[in-house]
DNA sequence: AGTATTCTGAACCGAATAGTTCAATACCCG
DNA sequence: CGGGTATTGAACTATTCGGTTCAGAATACT
């Protein structure tokens, strides 16, 4: 009957998401958009509104396909889910690495509200899985503390992964944290 | 004999530099720089070369007479020296919080070439000072790792005061990770 | 007042931008 | 083959952008 989709909006937002991770959604143009999914303008505005919506559906996307909430609520709950999400989901593939979120919330006083919504949604859920593998394993005074530091190890790896994205840094930054807070797990058990 | 001139090249810059730190290199326009500087284009066009060259001055001024190496060379050097580093760099003075130059780290694949070699340079000599202040607590084997922790650290808060600039957060986070820190510089050092 | 300098305002330019439109074509399937 | 949909290409608009130019106003000193 009739020709049948050559893309898909998935596979589109798949191919967009690197442009906006790596130049931001003021610093991405719509040719490099164009040029990064291979399908044409017309077929992009076809499928999205504006670039805004283009920006905000590949941020929606990346936060829901990524690996965050996966690793974070994988059993047995603990710190060994921690060491996961500080080692996996700061993407180290290929070309870019680090967070489109966390990369966004640099950009937060340009993006549609939409977008804001969604990263500080997103937060919040993340947060939470974070606090079910801290509970696990700190006493419940110190939880908020160790849920913060993790989150701000996290956002720290992410934007210097802008600078250089070398794995082996990487991993070795991840184990060093991972260490002090083990420390601070047996201590502070030991205290209670 | 002359009309005097009515703006320093410096004042300039320190109107010019919350503009690039909320809104990056991309996403500012030279309107919103003649409306924060109070400066005309001509004028602005008559003291700098263009957007990137305000932009490069604008971070290089920033870098300069930030407190970040006034901080982290005090003396007596110490974790004394890091705390008042991780609660007085990232500038939570009215608007704008956190710190330009990790903020522009997530923006470095549009920046102008002088402006990556800044971030670079002042990087390292901050990692250096942070460094000294680390090796006056910490056994050798351990300063590389802390001296990145510190820096992770920093720029997790950096970026994550982009969404919230709330004061007291940023207190708290500073000293759970200087608890977390201390303990581990008494352990280690109980060690060895 | 006269003069040298600073600064502004506004007009202007070319390029790049986001976004629209539509005719032509590519494609699949019955 | 032919009908119908998906996609492209290109032309086009309108706006914004960075950047230039320059005449004239403002200013301060002699």
């Amino acid at each position: 009957m009739a020709r049948p989709k050559k893309f898909s909006r998935e596979t589109v937002l798949d191919k967009a998401i690197p442009v906006f991770w790596r130049y931001g959604l003021a610093g991405a143009n719509v040719q490099q958009l164009e040029a990064a999914t291979g399908v044409n303008k017309s077929g992009l505005y076809s499928e999205f509104e504006n670039k805004d919506d283009m920006f905000v559906e590949a941020l929606r996307r990346y936060l829901e396909t990524g690996p965050a909430l996966r690793i974070l609520s994988s059993r047995p709950l603990g710190l060994g889910n921690i060491e996961q999400f500080l080692s996996l989901a700061p993407a180290f593939s290929g070309d870019y690495a680090g967070c489109l979120s966390v990369n966004s919330t640099r950009d937060i006083a340009l993006l549609p509200d939409a977008a804001v919504r969604l990263i500080l949604d997103f937060n919040e859920t993340r947060m939470a899985a974070i606090r079910k593998n801290v509970e696990a394993e700190f006493p419940q005074d110190q939880v908020d503390d160790v849920c913060n530091l993790i989150w701000t190890f996290f956002s720290g790896i992410c934007i210097d992964a802008n600078l250089k994205a070398d794995v082996g840094a990487h991993r070795n930054r991840v184990q060093a944290f991972m260490r002090l807070l083990r420390g601070s797990a047996s201590s502070g058990r030991a205290e209670a």
